[in-house]
DNA sequence: CGTGAGTTTGATGCTAATCAACTGACGTGG
DNA sequence: CCACGTCAGTTGATTAGCATCAAACTCACG
């Protein structure tokens, strides 16, 4: 990761899942200036209401999106994987509407906010995977509303583990069916909209069933049909296939 | 509305809501072919699963969108107001993650989606309003997961209720303290992840405790403070401020 | 080893779901 | 013009799911 084209190469490849790039494309995109940095599980990325910076991309490690209510109680609005645009949703905006926080220890590189925008501006073509790349990220957001507003608890810790399991699949990152979510039980909770307590036993109910079994963090798909129906999953919302527009 | 010149130009102040718009990028817009149709309560404007057609303008009227899980629970994900843009979500996706239906009787100006690709692409201040729509309606999906997720029944009722007032009052289209918020108490259920009844009920506490009136359909503001205290509501991610970028 | 974060388990309570009955407004057809 | 069906809203009784509280337990780590 100390070479510092790789975070630019990591780039070209997540914005590729969204919309084909031509050789020009990814000239530009390695064109672009990017610092490379760490940041230790925890740390900040963004925070509500202040001014975003730079946008960065996840290189390795996990993230978390979240906001809080005046009592204090988050929720985290989503997850984020090695490869993921960070900043889309604040693109064009000045007022950060959540925070982003370090999961794991994490790399991340930064690129200049006024650079990207040029480049969404002036190359078609990168600003179709941008745009898409931001209305899958609605679309996921309008789903974990579906998720937290009307499944029962057992269904929504198995959506949000079969959610993982298959946009790690599609960044290549490990394999689907025993994979690390490294999330403790008090923010699987904060993700679902229910105690850590209640995702305890829902866990232990989903292992006591052969759908996955835990070991830390690890959690592995034992089951993956009984588990995707018990999450009333199906990924179309994921918008996988690029489109052919 | 039978002008066929006005629905384009409210997009164009719709538009103009989110980034400043040139003389050009308006004659641009002017230069759009645009249909004017009607559609009664409860018709569709996009399903689930659908490819998406023209993109459309709601022009008149209120709209929801929705999902639903295998249970047949739905889940409202959205309300559209009058001058929203309807189709930004599918402007660069093969298919609809979710459906669009019209809550009361409505108009809408459908746009051809190509046509307004090729502006976004080509004139730098649409694709930054535009983007900039987008990224606002992702806030407020993540605000109504917060919503749904960590917040009291009252709370969540008196939230909506102090959205759609800020909404409207950013297009002009009514008074904020008496508007009519055309939904059942069902479907404000399904908006808030509650029952019909239990909405009923905390519809009743507001009332009794002075926040709001009700008659028929028509909401009644009676006292900002105290709902928007009650709501937990701050505007801020709804981004009304135009962007200086 | 001692410490602390995270997990597990049990007991209890409350919020909101469910079930059910009734009301009133409205539209339709006899 | 009234009988009737339908739909939305209202209210009470009961129940279930999950929150809350509390305490023990595990295990990585200094």
């Amino acid at each position: 990761m100390n070479d510092p084209v790789a975070p630019l190469e990591q780039l070209v490849q997540t914005l590729s899942c969204f919309a084909p790039l031509d050789q020009e494309d990814q000239e530009a995109i390695y064109g672009l200036a990017s610092v490379t940095r760490e940041l230790p599980a925890g740390g900040y990325l963004i925070r509500e209401f202040q001014r975003p910076g730079p946008c960065q991309v996840l290189l390795a490690g996990f993230a978390m999106r979240s906001k809080f209510s005046v009592e204090g109680a988050r929720q985290i609005t989503g997850i984020q994987l090695p490869g993921d645009l960070l900043d889309i949703q604040h693109l064009y905006l000045d007022q950060a509407d959540h925070s982003l926080q370090a999961l794991t220890n994490i790399t991340v590189a930064e690129i200049d906010r006024m650079q990207l925008q040029g480049l969404v501006e002036t190359r078609i073509n990168i600003l179709r995977a941008v745009f898409r790349a931001d209305e899958v990220e609605g679309s996921i957001a309008r789903e974990w509303l579906l998720n937290v507003g009307q499944r029962t608890g057992r269904q929504r810790i198995a959506h949000l583990i079969c959610e993982t399991a298959v946009r790690l699949k599609r960044q290549n990152v490990d394999d689907m069916f025993g994979y690390v979510l490294p999330m403790t039980q008090e923010q699987l909770g904060d993700a679902t909209g229910m105690t850590a307590v209640h995702v305890n036993r829902m866990l232990k109910q989903l292992v006591s069933e052969g759908c996955i079994a835990r070991d830390r963090h690890k959690t592995t798909i034992l089951n993956w049909e009984r588990l995707s129906e018990a999450a009333d999953f199906n990924p179309s919302y994921l918008h996988l296939q690029p489109s052919s527009r």
